[in-house]
DNA sequence: GTGGTCTAGACCACT
DNA sequence: GTGGTCTAGACCACG
């Protein structure tokens, strides 16, 4: 599990957290019935606190990503890739989508705001 | 002063209130050394605190987009235009940054990215 | 009556007024029985509200330093010249050791004090 | 946390505490990434509304002294020792002039002023 | 009338 | 637990 919290940017850790699991279900990194790890070594892994975690895997239970068996663990589960590819990429799409139209209504020309994007994406 | 306050979405009230107001400015329906509503009718046009609408202006002022008079009221300051451009590049900026890094937590490549990017700024 | 208003600097109207009148009276300018311009006709002159000047009027009043005759207007009262210089020279006195405190307290050496303060008195 | 509390003065609460707290950096009593005293527990101590302590809070950090982080706490910010120095050195300047500009209110010469001042310095 | 401060308590999101 | 927002109402100072 290479899960990379970034405590700097505005999004929520527990946030940060199931997009990647997400991320790794998608690329077939995590299969389905793999287990996740478990919340402590999770916790202790990323030094956060276990509650946060909790509420990842919660978050991610309750969008039908994965079962947790109580006593035993949270496991991948039957999860259906291409949907999963298809809401990702539409909630890309919608971010991207809602930055372009704030953009346009602030009088920043296309032509700018796709240089700035640029300069972005290349670093 | 038509600002429209959205309860249900996210976005804290006196922030819906200092975007609005900076978008007004922007454009040029608000002029330097106009005078904006004051505290308490504002609140009561919108039906919030007046706390609400005084922590906008504040934050307003704090950014330097009006001075406020004592006793006299909130004014629009002057020579903000350049000031408010480079603001809102960089609240672009933020904003395209935020959706590369999600699309990337995601496992989407940079290519995807960009070319989801070009179908909505061509589309 | 040569009042000047600065509404830029933070010290109320009101006291601006007062402050003024207190040196006009110190400098004989203004002597006992001299009458003062009415609220009415100093607050067209300053244009400001005649609130302010009768707030101001009413200061100097409770101060002993002029007298109101119903229906008349304000006069100068018989007023201690030396007693008014030496309490305005305490005042003066108290916020300068209060500023040189503060930079002390702050850490910033005498020299650079006074070197600020002439940048001051001289700019 | 020594922190004071003046009812009776007309410094605002919240502005005493930036102030204070200011003071502490400043003197390395709070050092870079040091916690202040939850919002909550602050208010506690002093009495005060927590609405008031965070009003302070929010002020040392859009100054740029302290960081918060959501759900964690407030901390000491970094490299703030510079900044500190030209806040206090301006918030001097500001005082000095205002004191100044009352002495000229008054009548009083810049030869006097400046002998008065000197008294004191050298006093 | 205006803005400036403060209170006491509520509900929410994040850890 | 933490901070973030919001309310409804109070009192003060300035114009």
């Amino acid at each position: 599990m290479k899960i990379i919290i970034n405590n700097s940017c505005m999004v929520p850790i527990y946030e940060q957290i199931v997009d990647q699991i997400k991320s790794l279900i998608r690329r077939g990194e995590l299969k389905e019935n793999d287990i996740l790890p478990s919340v402590r070594s999770l916790s202790r892994e990323l030094k956060i606190s276990a509650l946060t975690v909790k509420k990842a895997y919660d978050s991610l239970e309750g969008q039908g990503f994965t079962v947790t068996v109580h006593g035993k663990g949270t496991y991948v589960a039957a999860a259906n890739r291409e949907l999963l590819l298809e809401e990702q990429r539409k909630e890309l799409e919608a971010d991207l989508e809602q930055a372009i139209q704030k953009g346009r209504r602030y009088g920043i020309s296309d032509e700018e705001i796709r240089s700035l994007f640029e300069l972005i994406l290349e670093g």
